[in-house]
RNA sequence: GGGAUCGUGGGGUAGCUUGGUAACCUUCAGCGUUUGGGACGCUGUACCCCCGGUUCGAAUCCGGGCGAUCCCA
């Protein structure tokens, strides 16, 4: 078949992994590049797999305390400078408003690069005693970051959608526990709904978000052995408190200072799961997250055609009434080669194919998407034996992706060696660091690779007693790592 | 931030050196025959990234722009 390979995925997932992507991203329907550089389309499919993440998000956010909101995508310039960290922090990527129509705007809009210094004010005024607090706000939006670099879709845009959540609260105290059920609650989603188990851990001081206290972070690793950060969680102390006025009356009717966080999952998480799953097939997609979580392909041969399909329709309609999202692709213009092809490209985590063996002992045959590994099933209980195999299916994916994490954390001593492990594995590697940022610049200017992250607990003890690029007296363990 | 490669129907390519009717595979639409890993026949639709220059004439040559991919920082 001379013209076999353009339906599919034509570039090796392997050895060329950045083209591979973007082939991956757009024959799978997923995203199709807009005309100005820097954006994208996202189509009804990967929309869909952005709503099952915001889904899994929203539910547990909603479950502890968060409720909804929406504010303004314009940010006026005199409340962006209000903090400024945040000023300084994004001023070189901020997109400006300077026209309604044809007149020029008295104050400039900032297009909101996120939105604490629109957020916060109202909070302040919110905020009056201790009985308000806490409180916890959340909006799903998408943000403006005007960098110039390459287009990658999910991982760099221009614009991106995400969710980004503002709390107050009385004291230190509460807002670090906010701060870590937040990271928590994106470790687990990512865990349990994109099937990628993460490192998580705080970025050193210097990587911090403007303003911030302390910045937690959710990091998973690529198969081409770069680093994303997934998710991040900050304590913001009382920064932000004091420059917006946060404040409260507590118990003893003293004024008091709110403390505040703020924590934000993009579609960054989407782009990593599709990634670290997919294969030179196409995608494959997690059960959770799947748009259709099993394909049922009836295939017929000769007198036997309504017989297969009347049964093929039966078990599907049982996969459905279990709960589960079901496609019966009973198209009769395609053969089932072709349709087992397809589906893979779209990352249907479970086929199942119903001939006329099936039809004679009662059976469904089952095909896991991640590794082609078939089951013949009994047709009775079929239900609860597929969803079984979704779990499998799971599994297989997070496991995977697991091995993967736990073969590529690598610990080095000296300069060479963290240089030496990262150019030839990529991935994690672990060394003992003295806090200084100039040492990170050593290894940033050799390999453009930075420490993704320092352990979380302060108190650790540090893999080794000297920083492993200036000698100095270790504080605690950084891990370098390539980034997106 | 620096460098390299590239841009032709929806996808993949040829044509460009040497300027002259844009060709092929596939998809897509219709009809018929087909169905256990990308079926076949017939019919049909649709294209030279944008702007400027050279020229009787530009997909091709020149300049600029936009966009993508990769490598380095």
């Amino acid at each position: 078949m001379s013209g076999e390979q353009e339906l599919g995925i034509t570039e090796s997932k392997e050895h060329n992994t950045g083209e591979w992507y973007a082939e991956l991203i757009q024959k799978a329907n997923v995203a199709d590049y807009a005309p100005m550089g820097g954006f994208i389309v996202t189509r009804p499919r990967g929309y869909a797999l952005w709503e099952g993440i915001q889904d899994a998000l929203d539910s547990r956010f909603k479950a502890t305390g968060v409720q909804n909101a929406y504010f303004p995508m314009f940010v006026p310039e005199s409340y962006l400078e209000r903090e400024k960290d945040i000023v300084e922090g994004f001023d070189p990527e901020v997109a400006w408003v300077t026209h309604g129509g044809y007149e020029e705007l008295e104050e400039r809009l900032a297009v909101r690069p996120t939105s604490e210094s629109i957020i916060a004010p109202y909070m302040a005024q919110w905020t009056r005693s201790h009985r308000d607090l806490p409180l916890r706000l959340n909006q799903w939006c998408s943000v403006c970051r005007w960098e110039a670099t390459e287009t990658k879709p999910f991982f760099r845009t221009k614009e991106f959608l995400w969710q980004e959540g503002h709390t107050a609260h009385e004291d230190r105290e509460d807002a670090w526990a906010e701060t870590m059920l937040r990271l928590e609650q994106y470790e687990e989603v990512y865990e349990d709904v994109l099937a990628l188990p993460p490192l998580v851990g705080r970025k050193p001081p210097h990587d911090k978000f403007p303003g911030a206290d302390t910045t937690t972070t959710v990091e998973t690793l690529m198969p081409d052995g770069k680093s994303v950060q997934g998710a991040t969680s900050h304590y913001l102390g009382t920064s932000f408190g004091e420059a917006f006025d946060i404040t409260y009356t507590d118990e003893d009717e003293e004024e008091q200072v709110a403390h505040t966080t703020s924590w934000g999952l993009s579609w960054r998480a989407l782009g990593a799961m599709l990634m670290a799953h997919g294969d030179d097939q196409g995608l494959v997609l997690p059960p959770t997250l799947a748009p259709e979580q099993v394909v049922v392909v009836p295939i017929w041969g000769g007198d036997d055609r309504e017989e297969v399909v009347e049964y093929a329709e039966g078990v599907a309609e049982d996969l459905e009434d279990a709960g589960l999202r079901v496609e019966l692709d009973d198209r009769d213009e395609r053969n089932p080669g072709f349709k087992f092809n397809e589906w893979e490209l779209k990352g249907v985590p479970l086929r199942v194919e119903i001939g006329s063996n099936e039809v004679e002992d009662d059976t469904i045959t089952v095909v896991h998407r991640p590794d082609g590994e078939g089951f013949e099933l009994d047709r009775e209980g079929a239900a609860a034996a597929v969803e079984d195999h979704l779990d499998e299916v799971h599994e297989k994916l997070y496991d995977a992706a697991e091995e993967n994490l736990e073969e590529n954390v690598r610990e080095a001593d000296n300069v060479a060696d963290i240089l030496g492990t990262i150019g030839r594995y990529g991935g994690y590697v672990k060394a003992a660091w003295c806090g200084d940022q100039a040492c990170e610049e050593v290894i940033k200017e050799e390999i453009a690779a930075e420490i993704v992250m320092v352990p979380l607990d302060e108190d650790h003890d540090p893999i080794d007693d000297e920083c492993a690029v200036c000698e100095d007296p270790a504080g605690s363990t950084a891990y370098y790592a390539k980034t997106y």
